[in-house]
DNA sequence: AATTGACTATAAAACTAATTTAGTCAAAAA
DNA sequence: TTTTTGACTAAATTAGTTTTATAGTCAATT
């Protein structure tokens, strides 16, 4: 066995921000994780922010491709919104990395974290906006700016998935669709 | 002219949370600004928060008069919702006390201001419950759950006048009006 | 040519001393 | 009496200092 020492690295680094969150992770740690010198740490990257960048970077990827796995071509296309953005906060509220990074942000207001996770936001709205985009052209939704289209429905799906929870009983993804069915078709 | 005590002190208050925030501001800032003797602002207000809590509460008051004073009984009552809900927002993002209380919460984490920022909205979503149940009882909009949909109506709101600031060019009243209309008619 | 870990400059944490502040209460004023 | 006051205290916060930890480097090693 050959060992990928790159590989061996990203595997260390993600087992332990996920962990210990970003801060608290250090390079000698990362380093004994992945049975491998510091100094080839940075040979592969040019610093920490860039090993977590690429790690960020895949798990952005992940999410989108645990959207499209739900996503059904015959199903009108609010349905698809809904499957795909729920499954999307699904995977951000389940997934420990994402879960660390939060609390991360949250309790020490570490820089890199806000930054990073604004960034995979706007990853997330770049992705819907192509998908809006797409849907306009063919006709299935009226013509409007799709940039804040696809800002304010994940706004819209962060507040009844996320934000509602923190002071009421959890809604379940029924519940969401049939408010946004019911807010979307009347005024 | 006979001082007002206990008016002097919440003037002094006021301005002082205004200026300098909730934290920054002491007692005895307060006392000299009312020009008052310190054990005085206790004969009225059992403690700092106490004070804080009857000055904030005021002003969810005059943003809710505010907000009454835009609706006009003619017209549908969606419009009513934008003039409203337009007005408080813009009075948070005008109001210098709001202001301060907001930078303080983001920069310093001050619990009793984030607390306090939590039970005004709170007051908003209420408010908002309040009209959204009289329009359900009169039929002007469908029967569905009220306090789902005042919750994610302000965050509506909050997303399209205050987060979408942060990285584009501002949305006018109208726009918003715009944006919602079209999100609100189809799916 | 690739890998390493001792090394360094800098940043963060721990500790301590000094200051500030919310709230009290005995005395003064009304 | 009743109301007002500001010196006082315990607790918390800040400022200053020392110690420790860490990101990134690079000469030596494989």
């Amino acid at each position: 066995m050959a060992p990928n020492r790159r590989k061996m690295i990203v595997d260390a680094a993600t087992k332990s921000f996920s962990l210990f969150g970003y801060k608290a992770t250090t390079m000698d740690q990362v380093a004994k994780l992945a049975n491998v010198g510091k100094g080839t740490i940075y040979t592969f990257f040019k610093n920490k922010e860039e090993l977590f960048e690429e790690i960020m970077s895949s798990l952005v990827k992940e999410m989108i491709a645990e959207a499209e796995a739900v996503l059904k071509p015959e199903l009108p296309f609010t349905e698809n919104v809904h499957r795909g953005l729920y499954r999307i906060l699904e995977f951000r509220s389940r997934h420990q990395l994402m879960i660390k990074l939060a609390q991360e942000e949250k309790e020490m207001g570490t820089i890199a974290v806000s930054d990073m996770l604004q960034h995979v936001e706007d990853e997330i709205i770049a992705y819907l906006k192509q998908k809006i985009e797409a849907a306009m052209a063919k006709g299935a939704i009226p013509k409007t700016n799709p940039e804040i289209i696809s800002f304010l429905l994940l706004k819209m799906y962060v507040a009844l998935l996320s934000d509602w929870e923190k002071k009421h009983e959890p809604l379940s993804s029924d519940e969401i669709a049939e408010i946004m069915k019911g807010l979307l078709l009347h005024s």
